[in-house]
DNA sequence: CCTTAATATACACTTAAACATATATACGTG
DNA sequence: CACGTATATATGTTTAAGTGTATATTAAGG
């Protein structure tokens, strides 16, 4: 849960194509070809985002014949969801956060 | 709450600089000056990094004399949380997803 | 084995975006 | 209004990353 893993985490997802992906796989396994269709791209760039994705660890495959079944794994989205979790102060919290920090600002002049 | 808008949002605070401006600017509101000496990148390019961030609607900034403060907006984190909690059916469902999969595949195989 | 289907890789090309440097604007103060 | 401080913008350059096309690999089936 260190930050450099998070931040390659959000850099590989953050891509339009590769977030379609992730999209799609959210719904389930799929192979290289059902996301070829799903998406609008052409299968070797379908390849090289899944191998991204997977060397990132954001997915896994598993071989099935002559197919290889794609899915995410937990983790990298564990990871994700508690860092922006960590957020909710933004709108959890009652007070005006510009105030605060124009005070401390008014404290540091005073000296 | 569209994906778009929360794709443009992931793109822009997957940039590492600008990762480092928000999390700075979690603990609180800043001055450019205070950003600049917290990052170790030049006024310029973290102005120019503020101004993105502006424009995504990502950060404030008021003015105060002749300084700018910046701050967090709370809604586009709270729009990537909500995403982000999505995928917790990864982590709490109970059946494996793949061996789903191979029984719809197998499914299909038959007819 | 030979062929086809499914997927992966190699490579040249293009482009978006960050950077460094210089300069402009805006505001406060004497 | 002249000067310093704080911040923004403009511009040329560099580089990382996606794309398209061609080709390689791997497995299944006759």
């Amino acid at each position: 849960m260190n930050t450099t893993t998070m931040q390659i985490t959000l850099q590989t997802i953050a891509e339009p194509n590769r977030f379609n992906i992730v999209e799609l796989l959210k719904k389930g396994p799929r192979s290289v070809n059902e996301i070829v269709m799903a998406l609008n791209i052409g299968q070797p760039q379908v390849s090289r985002h899944l191998r991204i994705l997977s060397e990132t660890g954001i997915v896994r495959s598993r071989t099935k014949g002559q197919m290889r079944i794609y899915s995410l794994e937990a983790q990298p989205f564990q990871d994700l969801d508690a860092w922006f979790d960590s957020f909710s102060v933004l709108w959890e919290e009652r007070l005006d956060n510009f105030e605060d920090y124009m005070i401390d600002i008014l404290r540091k002049e005073d000296k």
